[in-house]
DNA sequence: GTCTATAATAAGATAGAC
DNA sequence: GTCTATCTTATTATAGAC
């Protein structure tokens, strides 16, 4: 709390996950940092470098995350498991970022869309990567790559819009909900094996 | 076109769908639908008003369609896979008007919000229980339903934000993808037969 | 049913004092 | 590094003519 710029953004989080980002002013943010709305511009030089500093920050560390998760796995289908396990549990802990991670990309300039949607495409392409080589070895489904990779990480991310830390459900029950239903997703049920 | 109201409701959706309904002002819908801002408040009294004409009738079509798709169905198995196919359709068909219902809802006034979030509820329950049912016959896991349930719905929905109709893939590859990654999700597979 | 004109307000951002 | 004061512009909405 020393730090004015950390708690701008913090705040700012918390009310772009509430409000939205156009619907949540400067004046909203400084009220909430305790400051007057034209100190907000000695720490960020607009509205919209905030909003792309949270994005980019939430998009490095997201990433930063599941790579030091699955590093070391060498079989497909423990990858897989250990990849939803990252993306859920980085989603649910980190709720309020990943959530105008997801929404709020419309806010920014061109160019800084253009550079965290490049950061998502690298993410995803982690997943894709996995799917992937499950289907070379004959062990998940061999649908197309991309739509399977958008099923899993939206499934997973939309935990972060009705996740509530005192619900009646833990982090760990969801995450294994989510894993064991992916895992059965991608793997062929009796119904399907031998026709696709 | 001859109905300026539902014009109006037309361009709405067009420009809520890309730049966000607090983006979009009243200026932008008067311009895209050929008349004066002031004209607008003729039709809907509101711009409010004019966002909840869109959810309520989106929540009412969607819901509508669901119950005509399933209706007459008894096999569980076959309800899901209908449902889902039910979903992912209309998804895909009225995709901006989706995207708006599961983005924008807190543009609305708190009564407008109530009414909305009640009429998802109700569709949600449908799948509810359809899952619900599926367990207790034994071809489902009996995993949460609710969790089960958003998961299966946000899944399909997600659809909407990414989908191009003049893409590589057509609406009936991308459902027959969803249906049969939910199915084989839902059922047990060989990992997990008789460990819940 | 659509127009012009305008009210009332709030927005993002800057200047310059301290 | 934070303040007060202010600029400029855009916003939602209304009044009243046609």
């Amino acid at each position: 709390m020393g730090n004015m710029k950390e708690k701008i953004k913090y705040v700012s989080i918390d009310l772009f996950f509430k409000k939205g980002y156009f619907a949540t002013s400067v004046s909203d943010i400084a009220r909430g940092s305790g400051i007057q709305k034209a100190s907000m511009y000695y720490h960020y030089p607009s509205k919209e470098e905030l909003l792309f500093s949270i994005l980019k920050s939430t998009m490095d560390d997201v990433t930063a995350y599941l790579k030091n998760s699955i590093s070391g796995i060498r079989n497909v289908e423990e990858q897989m498991r250990t990849a939803v396990q990252s993306h859920v549990r980085f989603h649910l802990d980190r709720q309020k970022e990943n959530f105008i991670a997801n929404s709020e990309l419309r806010g920014l300039t061109q160019d800084h869309y253009r550079i965290i949607v490049k950061k998502r495409y690298e993410y995803e392409r982690i997943f894709q990567n996995i799917i992937q080589k499950g289907g070379e070895q004959g062990i998940f489904v061999k649908d197309d790559v991309k739509i399977l990779s958008y099923a899993i990480l939206t499934l997973c991310t939309s935990g972060a819009s009705w996740f509530k830390p005192t619900g009646r459900l833990t982090v760990d029950e969801i995450a294994a909900i989510y894993e064991k239903f992916i895992i059965n997703g991608l793997k062929q049920g009796q119904v399907w094996s031998g026709a696709t």
